[in-house]
DNA sequence: GGCATTTGTTGGTCGCTGCGACGAATGTGC
DNA sequence: GCACATTCGTCGCAGCGACCAACAAATGCC
């Protein structure tokens, strides 16, 4: 519960201060002003806080062409980021990512077999110390990591991430014992949906739902409200678990008939006859390929993942459907049949004016949405950037 | 967005004490101050404006026995009420409610035949003029409406209401025009979440998820972070229409394999050789029959339940899942059953923990849902008290 | 060069909460 | 029966933060 107390008007003022730069770019205060609502003196001093916390950086004055005094513009600081962590099958990524989420530095290394939880900490710990931030002047105050799985968010620890074969693993707290930094740990779509909510397909958008079609699975998220909905423990999103048919095929986890259980990426890359291939050029082969196995698939699929949509429209009545990966691909294929396909399962009210659209952000979507995670605490308090600093 | 006033500050604390009295009851103002957290002088200061609104009363000092200057009660004032109206297939409810969810009037009039929704609007607001609420010394500031079909929350615009043959119908609109009250429409299931969710089975639950099964179709609400999950205008919660069957069987709005398609007190109640039943009959009958042909149907019902309770809890991670109406007869027939067909289809560690409880209040679980979404304004803005006043 | 326009700055005011001190009203122990 | 501790209400004061109005500064326009 709210303390009730001025500091917290003072607190909210920060924030929307940093949102507002955040959100919307580098301005003058008189805009930053007029976007918040605040009056020209509020906000100076605002501004003038923030500055002395080094999470803004005041530039001389601009003359923009306009009649009346010339304003100082007013710009996040570079040197404020986060540390963003990505383990998968494959690599282990981490990045440096500023509160402007600009990607500073990233580092990927690539393994020869399924890394442990202990190797990734040691290699992500090893990596960042090697990073020199502090030298390089970043100041970090916190670690945010993407995990394919399902992550217990009070302590970071991953309970089941059956790609990673990482089971009930303390990654969070073992991080954290190394690093002596705070780690926010979150599954992958969680932190996908966060970035295309900022930065993405979800801008401006408070109630959206994200999708995501990956090699080896399908996540999902929800946005309601504008805030990410995590449920109890931060397990909700996992609609590749929803069911789309009465058929016994199982999916990872052992439930049958499921999203993830019938519409794979798989079945298409074998279709296409190929063995591996990136995401671009899955979608090209894709598109091209109108043959009539290709197109029966492709709609077969359609029909399942609409089923899937429809459960989400009648339950979350989202004003959005954001799809990532191959069910981009799925879509772009013939955007119309999938439409039609969940006109069938969805209410019609619910349907209206839902867009149905491709995510927007590429390879560093995720670890913006970490390193975000991790910035979350410092935005929603900007003064506690005094106490808190690297070490 | 927030103004970043002192006066919002304000606002916050005279809801927290509002708040305090509604959740826990008539107390001093010292153990206000102590939950809220708040100053005895801060408080004092509350809850004289509180007071000064006719929000709450203060009565004499009562000497509860203990050490020290006994403390004056505060109570919420007994006249602070807002209209709850229901309308039904075969029946119109109208009452007046009190900020402390007592139902203080209750009128019930039935139907020979489906009413249309002028007929409701006509009578509902005949009904609330004949009470003379303000001869009665109500001060009523608003209309809360429960109507069994998705509702546009907007503007009150009844979207699909398949039971009352209802569709497009701008209620909301109706009875404000007629009664000069702001008028609060929405899904009924919503509305008994969100008495759940502060006097029954959701007490201090704060990611809970409520399916209640009616003589005609299941309704459904999700309460996530606390509050009501409402989607983009108002649709969401429709869990009666997600998928749990391959099979071709329609429900109401024709979507094939649905919930309601599937799970149905009508079958139930034709095996127990009944034509009509109330709830309570129906639940003893159910639960002192165990024929094999009413146990081979309630172990199906269960599971494909139990389908939809797994999208439940794999997409919403909820602490706990309340049933009400004939669900909780499925539950209370076999507890045991109904879990262990969920563990099946639902992710394990987002099961862990979950309760699955029968709904706990009774017949004006309605009335005082929608008579608390209308006085939800007033709650969340106490002061406005002064302006909104009845006519 | 004067004028309108816009922005930055400063001092004053107002509203709200917290704090400390004091009085009021009770129970307790001798 | 009386002093004491205990708890609650009240009052004045201080601190903080936002708004407001007036003024200064820096530009474009005529």
């Amino acid at each position: 519960m709210r303390k009730g107390t001025s500091e917290d008007v003072r607190r909210e003022n920060l924030t929307a201060v940093l949102r507002a730069l955040m959100v919307d770019g580098p301005m003058s205060r008189a805009e930053l002003g007029r976007l918040t609502g605040r009056n020209r003196s509020t906000v100076a001093s605002l501004v003038s806080d923030l500055a002395g916390l080094g999470l803004v950086d005041e530039h001389g004055p601009i003359s923009d062409g306009t009649v009346g005094r010339p304003s100082h513009g007013v710009a996040l600081s570079s040197s404020v980021a986060a540390f963003a962590v990505h383990p998968e099958v494959d690599a282990l990524t981490v990045a440096i990512v500023g509160l402007d989420a600009q990607v500073r530095r990233k580092v990927r290394h690539e393994f020869d077999r399924i890394p442990s939880m202990v190797e990734v900490v040691h290699l992500a710990s090893t990596v960042m110390a090697a990073m020199g931030a502090e030298e390089s002047g970043f100041r970090i105050s916190s670690i945010g990591v993407a995990v394919p799985g399902l992550v217990r968010t009070l302590d970071g620890l991953v309970r089941n991430a059956p790609h990673l074969q990482w089971w009930e693993e303390p990654l969070g707290r073992a991080l954290a014992d190394i690093t002596s930094l705070p780690v926010h740990v979150a599954n992958d779509a969680q932190l996908g949906a966060l970035a295309e909510r900022d930065y993405g397909a979800g801008r401006g958008v408070s109630h959206f739902v994200y999708l995501n079609g990956g090699a080896s699975g399908i996540g999902g998220a929800i946005v309601a409200g504008g805030e990410l909905l995590g449920g109890a423990h931060g397990y909700a999103g996992e609609l590749g678990h929803t069911p789309v048919s009465g058929s016994a095929v199982v999916d990872t986890v052992g439930i049958s008939g499921t999203l993830e259980a019938e519409v794979t990426r798989e079945e298409l890359l074998s279709l296409l006859g190929a063995d591996h291939m990136d995401h671009e050029s899955f979608e090209v082969a894709l598109l091209a390929n109108r043959s009539e196995a290709v197109a029966a698939a492709v709609a077969r699929q359609q029909r399942q993942l609409a089923v899937a949509l429809g459960t989400v429209v009648n339950v979350l009545n989202p004003e959005r459907i954001v799809l990532g990966g191959f069910l981009a691909s799925l879509l772009a294929y013939d955007p119309e049949g999938l439409r039609t396909a969940l006109s069938a399962r969805a209410l019609g009210q619910a349907l209206e004016g839902v867009d149905i659209v491709s995510a927007q952000l590429g390879a560093n979507l995720l670890l913006v949405g970490a390193a975000h995670r991790a910035l979350e605490p410092l935005v929603d308090d900007p003064a506690s950037m005094t106490t808190t600093r690297t070490g």
